[in-house]
DNA sequence: CTGAAAGCGCTTACAG
DNA sequence: CTGAAAGCGCTTACAG
């Protein structure tokens, strides 16, 4: 195995200190554009690069962001993942990513990421345990909840405006004339799913309707099954506004199992405004993410924390966009 | 900040050397019970975790895998990412996970993954230049190309067997009657669309039968836009095999649109079965790639390679299976 | 601006 | 089995 190089091997080669070879490839010290020239050009001769280990372990900083994304299988997440590493990269960071099923993170992923003294956290669509999140607290690692509030902390949660959203989607179907709606929500103990129901609940009454609310759990078997046992029970709305939008999709293909016409018998509108929303198929009418804003958000937070840490609490919440499409 | 605490501190307080403290924690260090009792409780009192910098800076292995995916919006890879993420995670290794949106993967990824001295490395759906696969390949990290096979170079490659799955749909068209086919291939230049056709005009070729060939790009768009021209130039096949299934649904999509009934005027082969081929939007009849095993294969592959690097090169090749549903 | 030296937190021969 | 000591490859005061 080819030896590992190192600083030392640099600076023999370039007649000058290992410190100097150290200061050329640290950000913001100073050496002389000679030296730098004499080491670079030994660095290039000998295939040097500096050993991220040795750097981490003596700077107790690390270029590492922890990733933990639960629900992948929802196509909106791979779009937020490739995001968020496509960012990170162009500030020099690497993504350690971790996968969790359950809804809360567990300590194991946790302690991966403490051992690897990870520069920041983005967490999506989890929530964690307030032992667990006081424990990056202390080591001063700040956190962000990406998609999700949580009720008890104190933690910085970037996420779309879904109350705002919710509302604007109820005052739309009111316009175009509905009267009885229906919401399929996702997973109830979800902060997404219950603000954009608040929301849409809220005008709702504002006009003296109600609307009935079907507990699903965003995905499109779920949106499927509600919306055929809806179909079958024979109380169609005259609207949906499901809470994500692949159940949209299976609200859509179990719609049209039944032949009931969209948007003409039932108006459908979903949420996030995944690729598959544009689709010949489906041409659903949602309500868009704004994923690169919402990433940025919590990319600019991350680094800002990185660089001077303030444990400043906060729910950024980013305004979405309507989508008009051909179920309403 | 609360002070990183270190081995020695824990020494302190279990009345031992500091070595003793690293040998409860290195696997396969001998220590006496009764050490080992008085390190893990002073260790637990203080919150103690051993430093990976330090521990990979001498050992000059680390516990992380550095994982390259290209093309995450096709909905087969999630399930890829989360699978090995939680092989790995068994194996206490670590993802570093790295997204490329170039068919080869760029100089500055491959940078990130030596530097982090990662000790071994999967490629999903991407190819890299000669020249960088030698340097991992001088560092001695092993490295699989995932559901790709490279021409060119020696490397470990794992795929499903897509020369025998292009000849079984063959078989299993010819056998239904069909005469006519056309072959919707992925990117001309992915070893996956070439062996898949292989296989399948082999086996036409053999019932001297010939098939139309359309270019096209393994997305939604590709496979829609194919099929809606090849159904405006009147020339419609009996049966159309896609190379992949999101291309089939664009396909179905189209023949939807254009009324053409599925699959009495025409048949659809796809390939994946992702979870979306069995929607009852589609009901699509596919080839199932067995990721459970492709994986396992490479991680098997890959930990045999960082306990004892022997560089093997060699096409592993996993069986999948074919998925009858309601499009042939 | 540059170099010699200390030290980050570990592992690992080497004695005992 | 255990401890003292060297050393992994860096950064960073400290002198000069």
């Amino acid at each position: 195995m080819k030896p590992t190089i190192n600083a030392k091997d640099v600076a023999k080669l370039a007649g000058v200190s290992q410190s100097s070879v150290s200061r050329v490839y640290f950000e913001g010290a100073k050496v002389s554009e000679r030296t730098r020239k004499k080491v670079l050009a030994a660095a290039e001769e000998l295939g040097y690069r500096p050993n991220e280990f040795a750097r981490s372990l003596i700077t107790s900083r690390t270029k590492i962001i922890g990733l933990v994304m639960k629900g992948v299988e929802n196509p909106f997440y791979p779009q937020v993942l490739t995001q968020f590493t496509s960012s990170f990269k162009k500030c020099g960071y690497s993504v350690l990513f971790v996968h969790t099923n359950n809804d809360e993170i567990q300590k194991e992923d946790v302690e991966t990421l403490l051992n690897y003294n990870v520069a920041g956290v983005v967490i999506t669509d989890a929530t964690m345990s307030l032992t667990v999140a006081e424990s990056f607290k202390a080591h001063h690692i700040p956190l962000v909840f990406f998609n999700r509030k949580l009720n008890l902390s104190d933690f910085y949660s970037v996420c779309c405006n879904n109350l705002n959203a919710g509302r604007a989607i109820a005052e739309y179907l009111i316009t175009e004339g509905s009267t009885d709606m229906a919401y399929i929500s996702g997973n109830e103990n979800t902060s997404t799913s219950l603000e954009r129901e608040k929301g849409f609940g809220e005008v709702l009454e504002q006009h003296n309707l109600s609307y009935a609310k079907h507990i699903s759990d965003y995905t499109y078997e779920g949106g499927y099954g509600t919306a055929l046992s809806i179909i079958e029970s024979g109380k169609l709305p005259s609207a949906f506004f499901v809470a994500n939008d692949i159940m949209a999709m299976g609200v859509l293909d179990a719609l049209r199992k039944k032949a009931v016409q969209v948007p003409e018998q039932v108006k459908v509108i979903g949420f996030d405004n995944i690729d598959m929303a544009s689709w010949p198929a489906y041409e659903l009418t949602t309500w868009e993410q704004p994923i690169e804003k919402m990433v940025e958000e919590t990319v600019n937070y991350l680094l800002a924390e990185i660089a001077e840490y303030t444990g400043t609490a906060k729910v950024l919440e980013v305004e979405g966009t309507f989508i008009e499409r051909k179920t309403t």
